[in-house]
DNA sequence: AGGGTGACCTGTCGGC
DNA sequence: TGCCGACAGGTCACCC
């Protein structure tokens, strides 16, 4: 479910209304990727300061830490007042004076991981790595070049790996990549000039409008308030193979690169 | 150090 | 209807 403008949509849904909150209980279910790090007694107390995102992960600042949270494939968030009775699948429960955030995730990729500081190893471990924001002004198109030319992996790949530009998931790549009319399979060194201002531009555009629309065009999502995504973002081409590209009426493809399928308009994206 | 692969886990869907 | 394999939005540890 869960890339950049998901992750995104999400934090705008209860950011501001869990802020203040202070922790009063945690509960949680089965095992996530990840253990929490520390014991769950030395949450309690701990106030809410703020929710921050990079990548695809949520950071909820505490006064005394930060909580690194991440959906993995089939993670959602939710905030209500109450606390709704936890299902097979609610695997994380904090709450609060201001509400209960709980994480749901039948795949249990997602995680909960606390760290003391965003600078300490087990934060590090996970987001220092990372590329730079595609919708900040770190996103600059020079040094976005300049890293591309430094991979020989297919661009499809590059994007996904998240450590040149983060947020890029699965979906996105394909639909970045028709809209720049690049040719998934390209080796990324092999990108111009031309080719890689109008990816740049598309990665923006695509993650952006996404945003807008309230998440993805995928039909399970819904953000920490139950709200589902508007749909109004179709999709170009992923999850179209066989069917007309909605641009020159060939036929999408669908192929596979690293175990993940990948979905293109042979006539719009030709190299 | 970049690139390729397997692993993690559960649910759903299409085909026989 | 029932079973079985393929596949699903992520990303890490591991090997070369």
């Amino acid at each position: 479910m869960p890339e950049l403008p998901e992750v995104e949509v999400t934090r705008l849904s209860f950011a501001h209304r869990i802020a203040g909150a202070k922790v009063l209980q945690v509960q949680l279910g089965k095992p996530l990727r990840w253990p929490l790090g520390v014991a769950p007694e030395e949450l309690l107390g701990q106030q809410v300061l703020g929710v921050r995102r990079r990548g695809k992960y949520l950071l909820l600042d505490l006064d005394r830490g930060l909580l690194l949270m991440h959906l993995g494939m089939s993670g959602s968030l939710s905030f209500a007042s109450e606390q709704p009775l936890p299902g097979p699948h609610d695997h994380f429960d904090l709450l609060t004076t201001l509400g209960c955030l709980r994480l749901h995730d039948p795949r249990r990729f997602g995680a909960v991981v606390f760290a003391r500081q965003e600078q300490a190893p087990q934060a590090q471990k996970l987001l220092g790595h990372l590329g730079v924001e595609p919708l900040g002004d770190g996103f600059a198109l020079a040094p976005f070049a300049e890293a591309l030319k430094q991979r020989r992996a297919p661009i499809k790949q590059v994007l996904l790996a998240g450590d040149v530009v983060v947020g890029v998931g699965n979906i996105y790549a394909s639909e970045a990549l028709f809209l720049a009319g690049i040719r998934p399979t390209t080796r990324s060194e092999r990108l111009g000039r031309l080719r890689v201002e109008r990816l740049h531009a598309a990665v923006r555009s695509v993650l952006a409008r996404a945003v807008q629309a309230g998440g993805s065009t995928l039909r399970d999502f819904s953000n920490a308030d139950g709200q589902s995504g508007h749909f109004q973002l179709e999709a170009q081409v992923y999850g179209r193979a066989g069917q007309a590209c909605r641009r020159c009426d060939s036929l999408i493809k669908m192929i596979r690169q690293g175990q993940r399928s990948t979905f293109y308009c042979p006539n719009c994206q030709k190299n």
